[in-house]
RNA sequence: GGACUCGUUGCAUAGCUUGGAUAGUGCGAACGCUUGCGGAGCGUUAGGUCGUCGGUUCGAAUCCGAUCGGGUCCGCCA
């Protein structure tokens, strides 16, 4: 129990005391006190003033007046507010004890909303064809930073990532290799993800765009790669094994890991799509067209005409949803497994066994639906996403089984668009692998990783070249994430590139300097800190506010959870941090000369590391001891 | 044309799901704070008709309706 407890404590009496008076249940709310209206604070009176015929000031006196009478464990009194509130004063010498001494656990924080269900969550879905850039790292950082949250919460989290090694993209580069003469090696030193995508991608499909006979070209080439087994879909393989190998070091790299890898030539040689077309049929969920502009296709019925949706050509071949539609049924466990799995080549640093499918020489069977799927793509694409859920919804007759996270693109600054040599006029820019217009996410991640290099070594000089390139390397992935996720999903990033190296302020460096100093704290303390201290100490405004946020991360954690938002858990950790640094600036621990007062301080110094290194955990940040 | 989404101070954002107290934070600006557990920090000051109009309500940044402005989507492309 945390701050929970006297928040369900003061539910309670206040539900006895609406019976006492017999009234109609209200749907009151018991919260958390904004600053200076003391700990917890309840809307009760206003809920009640119709029904009553009185003022909810009236009220409040009332119900407050009622609420001493009652037996009390951890609220000390109540007091109405002239405004109609009711608030409530803690007895912060058990509160203290019960929080402080509940944070140091293993398990603190969790909250059991799963039920040890699965669910899985797809995120990064990248074409194989280029390197990362900022954009796709926003998907990535949310997907991960949702299944982080959602194993928290107890559900097991299975994580997928779709590789689309069929598409047009991939035939772009192919195009490139094969018949426009690119060499297969980079030049000195650059990834090969990098190549493909600054290089062979960009100048193969400027050239298509200036040369129709190349437009031809690529429509045979992806002809070829539809067969089963050529050299050229041999080739194809090898070049997109090549690309998404660099592609997972670029998200290994961020502190993101997967469960498992599907690839999109297998699921369409899998025959998983005319299984899904069978049940399409069958319940009745897709109509033949016998006449209008769609005839001779299948298609998906809107509500209205003009949103019908083709699945099937009326050549007979499927069109881009009707991949969506399998797969997506494959996630709910809803058709029959098709494939096999195997381990996947590299190992994954966190050292958890990633495994891909395959269509034969598979030697596991492994099982990586789940009872709910969260697919994470950007907003653009919520209509092809509503029509997946709608008929997901009908699949497993549960509305809410399938969902689709999206989220706001990242789009460039008119400056950092005009440093990659176009002149937006002012305007931000959408960014586009096709035309080269796109900041990658490794090159942020090694500016960040420079000045941070820099500053670390001038705080730290004694410290070791590989020390510093550690603290470095952390709070440069810290930085990006915390970036990706401190706001609103539906709200655009405009991603500047001189801005986005800030470590200060409200940013990543900020809560993990806050980590720091309590190390520091705890290091030069004589003693080991201990929860047998007298609470009774921590009495001053600031001590008082840490420990009240410190007991929140459970609340917060469900929030976050139930609504799929990361951001939650960063403001979280963000105001963890300033209550820390107010404390910090407001209390001594060491050296008082009162042992007592300094057990208690180094307790709840102790309580905040602890709860702060699992908050940023949730974000994927690691919380270092010195920076 | 239809649909979705955003609009809060110079800029960027929280709060909106579940209507109530003093709209919180960061950057930028001005001025301060280290013989002190680390200044990637802390404090003070300036800056807000919560796009606009209307409705519901005792009460609206929050709910509803219109409207304006930015962005996105609407193919037998992927």
């Amino acid at each position: 129990m945390t701050f929970k407890a006297i928040i369900d404590e003061i539910e309670n009496n206040l539900k006895k005391i609406l019976s006492d008076i017999s009234v109609l249940e209200v749907d009151f709310s018991v919260e958390p006190s904004k600053s200076g209206f003391g700990d917890v604070s309840s809307n009760i009176s206003f809920l009640l003033a119709n029904q009553l015929k009185k003022s909810p000031k009236d009220i409040a006196e009332m119900i407050s007046q009622r609420y001493l009478e009652l037996p009390k464990t951890l609220v000390v009194r109540s007091k109405p507010h002239p405004s109609g509130y009711v608030n409530f004063l803690a007895d912060w010498e058990k509160l203290n004890q019960l929080i402080l001494s509940e944070s140091i656990l293993p398990e603190f924080g969790n909250v059991d909303l799963g039920k040890n269900s699965t669910v899985v969550v797809e995120h990064t879905s990248v074409n194989p064809n280029k390197a990362l850039h900022i954009g796709h790292v926003r998907n990535i950082i949310i997907g991960d930073t949702v299944s982080r949250i959602l194993r928290k919460v107890n559900y097991t989290v299975n994580v997928l990532n779709y590789v689309d090694d069929s598409g047009l993209q991939v035939a772009d580069i192919i195009v490139g290799f094969k018949h426009l003469g690119f060499e297969q090696e980079p030049p000195d030193g650059k990834k090969f993800d990098h190549y493909c995508g600054d290089d062979v991608y960009v100048k193969t499909t400027e050239k298509r765009e200036q040369d129709p006979s190349i437009e031809e070209i690529r429509r045979m080439v992806l002809k070829e790669l539809e067969d089963g087994d050529s050299e050229i879909v041999r080739f194809r393989d090898r070049i997109t094994r090549r690309v998404l190998s660099d592609q997972l070091e670029t998200c290994w790299n961020l502190r993101v890991s997967y469960d498992c890898l599907n690839f999109e030539s297998q699921i369409i040689r899998s025959g998983l799509w005319s299984r899904a077309f069978k049940k399409l049929k069958e319940m009745d969920l897709i109509k033949f067209e016998n006449e209008g502009k769609n005839q001779g296709c299948w298609v998906i019925r809107g509500e209205k005409e003009e949103n019908d949706k083709v699945v099937v050509r009326s050549n007979g071949t499927a069109t881009y949803i009707a991949k969506d539609i399998p797969y997506a049924a494959w996630k709910l466990g809803l058709l029959e497994d098709p494939f096999q799995y195997s381990k996947y080549e590299k190992e994954q640093p966190c050292a958890k066994t990633l495994w891909q499918t395959t269509l034969s020489g598979g030697t596991y069977s492994r099982n990586f639906s789940g009872e709910k799927v969260i697919t994470v793509i950007d907003s653009r694409q919520a209509r092809l996403q509503d029509i997946v859920t709608s008929l997901m919804g009908k699949f497993k007759s549960a509305p809410d089984a399938y969902v689709h996270l999206g989220y706001e693109s990242v789009t460039l600054s008119s400056d950092t668009a005009k440093t990659l040599g176009l002149d937006t006029d002012g305007k931000q820019a959408q960014m586009s692998g096709r035309r080269g217009l796109y900041v990658s996410a490794d090159s942020v991640y090694e500016l960040l990783k420079e000045k941070t290099l820099k500053e670390t070594k001038t705080r730290h000089p004694e410290m070791s070249e590989y020390e510093i390139n550690q603290i470095a390397h952390n709070v440069a992935v810290g930085t990006i994430r915390y970036e990706m996720v401190k706001q609103d999903l539906d709200k655009i990033i405009v991603f500047d590139l001189d801005k986005s190296l800030s470590l200060e302020g409200d940013t990543a460096p900020y809560i993990q300097y806050a980590h720091a100093r309590a190390s520091r704290i705890l290091e030069k303390a004589q003693r080991a800190p201990s929860i047998d201290v007298d609470f009774a100490m921590l009495k001053e405004k600031s001590e008082l506010d840490l420990v009240k946020t410190i007991g929140l991360f459970d609340l917060n954690i469900r929030d976050a959870a139930k609504n799929l938002s990361p951001k939650v858990i960063s403001r979280y950790c963000h105001d963890l941090a300033v209550a820390f640094n107010l404390f910090y600036e407001k209390s001594k621990v060491l050296d008082l000369g009162d042992e007592n007062l300094e057990r208690a301080r180094l307790c709840l110094v102790n309580s905040f590391k602890i709860t702060i290194k699992q908050a940023l955990d949730l974000l994927g940040i690691d919380a270092p001891e010195r920076m």
